[in-house]
DNA sequence: CCTCCATCTTTACGTTGTCAAGATTGAGGC
DNA sequence: GCCTCAATCTTGACAACGTAAAGATGGAGG
């Protein structure tokens, strides 16, 4: 039986290998975002949380950006894992688009760290492959479905996109009236059905 | 005659006083975000290029968030006066969508300052008071040009926001394909006649 | 059992934001 | 014309941060 404890096994046991400190900062990360803001984490703050030393962090992720790399990476496969789970994307692509929206408002810490290009290195090559699968799970259909049949796919989703984007982006940052904000995804079936 | 030196005024002569050392501190502000990003700023790096000691910036903004909301305000006060500029907003509703996201653009550094909620103080009375004006300019015609007649003017509204300002941001991020952001004009006009 | 190396710690350094105290000077009252 | 005042800017200091280098630890494979 190893020492080393693994998430959360065998509690107030700790040794000098944690076992699974990635995951477990990352974890971390996420809340400290949550709490204040990307410009908030602190490296320092996020080693004090897990419990390790200060320069723990920049082992596994070299850099502060390249922490924040992680974090969007792992948003751009969780996006793409909530969006190839609507059931009917081509007939129903309305469904991707609140699935869009909802995941921005659900995991506000990686979403407001995915689509901001200041705060991870761009061209990092898991950063891009998560990215791609993304946006091929959110054009699976989109092409497809949107207002005029006499414009090209391309524009339909390229629309689709900007719209649900847009109104997700205005939502976190507190730019939208509060009956909005109360029922959001019911203001974005509104405004969506002007556009499918 | 005053010897201290306005903006540009009187080269080489350099006094105690600055003159106008808040505009002059805005200005290279907007200069370092283009650079590098909101996160790069640094209020040392700011006061020396403009040639004043490391603590002069936080006499006039108090912050380092603060001098950043006080570009936010900027901000918002050029968008509204580009926003009043297009000649007839009510029947021409999509040079109101066109002149938001040249905006964007032109601007980026402001821009990525005005939407980003974690950059300033969110109840800053300035920032809350411009905001509205520029939000007031957009709205100025947009409630009456949308694609049905049978949806409400607020619907319309934010329909049109969130597709330009989800244009705006993607295109920003740099996660729309390069014809897009060669031409992002004819874009933008392809994907709002959907909606107009 | 012994060595290797990935993992984590320790130490150190330069930079930053912010505060408090001091210096400078244009402006207004006498 | 002088003198005080307050706004403006500087100086000095301090804790916190990111990052790099070097050292300690211990699981894994031979």
């Amino acid at each position: 039986m190893s020492k080393w404890r693994y998430a959360g096994a065998m509690p107030g046991t700790r040794s000098y290998h944690h076992g699974d400190l990635r995951r477990e900062l990352l974890r971390a990360a996420v809340d400290l975002i949550d709490e204040s803001s990307a410009y908030g984490l602190t490296l320092r703050e996020l080693a004090r949380r897990v419990g390790v030393s200060h320069a723990a962090p920049a082992h596994h992720f070299g850099d502060k950006v390249g922490l924040l790399t992680a974090v969007a990476v792992e948003g751009f496969e969780l996006l793409r894992d909530e969006l190839v789970a609507v059931p009917d994307p081509a007939s129903d692509f309305m469904e991707v688009g609140v699935a869009y929206v909802r995941f921005a408002l659900r995991h506000r810490a990686h979403f407001s760290v995915m689509f901001n290009a200041d705060l991870h290195h761009p061209h990092d090559p898991d950063l891009l492959e998560a990215r791609r699968a993304a946006g091929e799970a959110l054009n699976r259909g989109a092409a497809a479905a949107a207002a005029g049949e006499g414009s090209s796919p391309a524009v339909n989703a390229l629309a689709a996109w900007s719209l649900v984007h847009g109104f997700a982006a205005l939502c976190l940052g507190g730019n939208l009236p509060a009956e909005v904000e109360d029922e959001p995804e019911a203001a974005l079936r509104s405004i969506a059905a002007l556009l499918f």
